[in-house]
DNA sequence: TCGTAGCATGGAAGCGCTTCCACGGCAACA
DNA sequence: TGTTGCCGTGGAAGCGCTTCCATGCTACGA
């Protein structure tokens, strides 16, 4: 069990058990080359009859690694927002099954030094940044540094950045396709806020669908939102004024605004108004009905990403290009239409 | 702006910059007494024109602090329960105005020696501890440590341990009141899982309102949940074969399964089932109609046990008893009846 | 048999900071 | 004027690890 910890149980203490100097046992322990097998296999077993576990501190001084990795998300997003909380749990199991510790960088948008304080301090091997942060200044300055970065989603402008995000256009594509094939005559799509490349990736799929299914596109049918419940909620009230029967919403917290437009409205879903969301953050299950959306693979982006970075700060080959997930339909009850044909 | 980091800058630049020896540098950054004012403005300018910025691993070792706090929270809680995220938050960000990272712990049932990484690892000052991890064992052998720790939420058992808490019984029973005077006449619970003291304390709340209304108790209406939506959503159901007209869940999220449960029944809320929940996690917000609450002051909590944290660290005394912070009763369309009187 | 290469190992120097301890200078006292 | 004591300062020793470099050993080919 838990060792009493009068004193902390040291490399030294390791390597004199196993009658090696601290060098070899640093080494034995690590799976560095050059260390007699047997020799390897007394240190481990000192080691763990010792219940040795390495100062993280000491190492960090050491070699300049630290096996925490820091993750950047907006203050606002983690609140509220539950594509925050997910891929923040995410993040926080892959780094642990990889052995690493997780550090929260809340990103608000005072300049403050924050940039500075993640960088310097030297207390993170690398860096991974949710996409929702790129709008925040400082976040451009942590691109420009040196340190280990992976994008969790895509950056609107800068490329050669190591990312991961899932792929929009075609699965947006397949959400308002699936509209159509319940029936819906007139689709509306509620969008993001279009300084974020996947907001725009998923009007283009939204554009897709319609050059597919051979409908032409009423431009007016894109009605712009913030990602926010409020702002799905606003623009309902113009999906509804335009005579549309169907929505596709860049995200579920702006699909749930919407909902809640509707129903104030007196309009059934999925009956008079099919709605259907982005992001797949279980929070859409308990909604009355139950929200269709497409779900992202949060845990394969979060394992996926860490990978991406640990490689980077082993200085593994990366990937250039961002590497593409793929999401998933999934239908609930806002969109299932008992007889798909409607009149 | 941001340093070429060509080199990291040391506290010996600052020194030297400064014609004072590291020694006296070290404390006056530190604000250590014994250094001359005007050495101490002499060495916070050049490490200001410097841009020093101590390197934390080497202060880390050296001094046995690293300036970054643990928080334990279940991972479960964290994805889809949205209490985990606001806290969350709070947290992340109260850490930060103390100049403290935050490292993320997530709480996964399997034994494994997550304990023996967090407490050895030496990377951590201090550990604040989710009430929604008491159950699991080996949180109860991080209690056993000598880890500075503090409690967000209060543990069924044990005593002693620092602990901040929101007052549950007076502000339970007035959210039940509540209810009472919007004319309900029969007015269950959803309990949370009764192994948690706020799960107990929001119950006992429930009877005090009935005591002080001088209403009777019908014990049936005591209705068993887990604090999670299914559990709400089940519940429910009971809480209408039981013909109950306002139901108090223990959190926003069994109010939320509940709210779904009656209007899939055809009830109308809040004319023929009032319900109001526990949590305020602006989650509610959005529902429809919004969710009435007791809105716990995340905030608040996370500055307080961020600072009582760092109390016992730094080996300051601290309050022995949990300290309570007042919740604020939020009411919204789920329990507000137009008029009042029921007939 | 000797020389040389190659491998396993130990010694020791840091990583950048904090902090103990010793020291010199000054003011206050006798 | 001599002594005591305090205060501000610098020197230097670590904190526990990694890693460079030197060393001694074995094994091989000539």
């Amino acid at each position: 069990m838990l060792q009493q910890a009068s004193r902390q149980v040291t490399l030294e203490d390791v390597a004199q058990l196993s009658g090696v100097s601290s060098a070899t046992a640093s080494r034995a322990l690590n799976g560095r080359p050059g260390v007699r097998d047997d020799v390897r296999v007394r240190v481990s077993e000192a080691s763990d009859r010792l219940g040795f576990r390495p100062n993280r501190a000491a190492r960090n001084l050491a070699s300049g690694r630290s096996q925490v990795i820091g993750l950047v998300i907006p203050s606002a997003e983690l609140r509220v927002d539950p594509y925050g909380a997910s891929m923040t749990h995410a993040v926080g199991r892959a780094a642990a099954q990889r052995d690493h510790g997780l550090m929260l960088h809340l990103a608000v948008d005072e300049p403050g030094d924050t940039v500075h304080h993640i960088l310097r301090d030297g207390l993170i091997d690398g860096l991974l940044i949710s996409t929702v942060a790129f709008g925040h200044s400082w976040v451009e300055e942590l691109l420009d540094a040196r340190l280990p970065t992976v994008l969790i989603g895509r950056h609107p402008t800068r490329h050669g950045v190591g990312g991961v995000d899932v792929e929009n256009v075609e699965s947006s594509a397949a959400a308002v396709t699936h509209l159509f094939e319940q029936g819906c005559r007139r689709v509306a799509t509620i969008t993001g806020r279009l300084e974020r490349a996947d907001a725009r990736l998923r009007v283009q799929g939204f554009r897709l669908a319609h050059r597919r299914a051979g409908r032409e596109l009423d431009e007016s049918l894109i009605l712009h939102g913030d990602f926010s419940r409020e702002s799905g909620s606003v623009a309902a009230q113009s999906v509804i004024e335009l005579g549309a029967d169907g929505v596709f919403a860049a995200n579920d917290e702006m699909a749930q605004g919407a909902m809640w437009t509707f129903t104030r409205a007196g309009l059934r879903v999925p009956d008079d108004m099919a709605i259907i969301g982005f992001d797949g953050t279980a929070f859409g299950e308990f909604m009355n009905p139950t929200l269709s959306t497409v779900s992202q693979p949060f845990d394969d982006i979060a394992r996926t990403a860490v990978d991406e970075l640990l490689a980077g700060i082993a200085g593994r080959a990366r990937a250039t290009q961002p590497i593409l997930l793929e999401p998933q339909l999934v239908i609930g009850g806002s969109s299932l239409r008992v007889q798909p044909a409607a009149s």
